[in-house]
DNA sequence: TAAAAACCAAGTAAATTAGTATGTTATTAA
DNA sequence: TTAATAACATACTAATTTACTTGGTTTTTA
């Protein structure tokens, strides 16, 4: 279990799946990178990860973008952060003196136990609890006011 | 909040006071440095954060070494891995134009109440539910035995 | 048929992690 | 009193990971 800005990055960008999963309306990586600061080509290598892990579907060509393959209900974010961020070595101390005869030394054993909680922890979590947090609801009410704002804004001028 | 090998060493280090605690005993860098693969200078990094929380005491000179301030069950996990791994920027957004007015971003707003979950299991924790656990007690059994008969030969050929 | 988007691969810059080297200072035990 | 021990300190380096860049291809829609 590692915890970064990598896997934050992921979360942020399922959450935005997330936020338009009702209407199916698909989101495209360009929309993310410029609403969150990210480059394109990084949040492809992050989707391409959680694509294979089967959160995600994309579909090509104008109009294209990316969906949930699931409910926000259903995916958890540890399943998120997990995808992203591949398997740390928890095995660093494999094959020394210490951690002979096939048992496990110290650190390995109580880290995977403060693992073990803390990825039983984020799973539990899922998606939708996020975003149906006050906090989080609250700044989503007013983005979409505002591009609401701009959206008609840029009708008018295109 | 940011979860990596570095607060792991942190972690184990910390362990290894605690399990001598009771006798006031004084743990060397280099019994943790040997123990676990980790090189003392790097250690000694890590302990000089320790020691500016205010979570270790070092003694300096022939039997000194490193113990604890309080007992374990005063230390959180979430204080050791804070001490080592500084403040992480959540505050990527901030100047950004979905940013402006003073109102939090969708990321930072969603990570700071993941975040805060996080910081909380982890206070709650303390080094001694980890030392404690049944499993690394079990490790700990079987590292004293094997040290116990080390020390035998020690003595026996110095 | 042109544009939009996913998809793909290789390389690079920046940051972080982990380690090395070379000290000094304080304390203890011989 | 002196040698050894271990904390304390600083600067540099290697390795790894993170984030980005570049330059494509393929698919699909308008």
């Amino acid at each position: 279990m590692k915890l970064t800005t990598k896997g934050r990055y992921a979360v942020t960008a399922m959450i935005e799946l997330a936020l338009h999963c009702e209407d199916a309306e698909r989101v495209t990586l360009r929309s993310i990178a410029d609403h969150h600061g990210i480059s394109v080509p990084y949040l492809e290598q992050l989707f391409a990860k959680l694509k294979s892990r089967n959160l995600v579907r994309g579909v090509r060509g104008p109009g294209g973008g990316y969906t949930l393959t699931r409910s926000p209900d259903q995916i958890s974010i540890y399943q998120i952060i997990n995808a992203v961020d591949e398997s740390v070595d928890v095995t660093r101390c494999y094959g020394r003196e210490d951690c002979q005869d096939g048992e496990m030394c110290l650190t390995h054993e109580l880290w995977s136990d403060l693992s073990d909680k803390m990825s039983e922890f984020l799973s539990e979590m899922k998606l939708i609890d996020v975003i149906e947090s006050p906090r989080v609801k609250a700044v989503v009410q007013r983005q979409s006011e505002r591009q609401a704002a701009a959206e008609m804004q840029h009708v008018v001028f295109s």
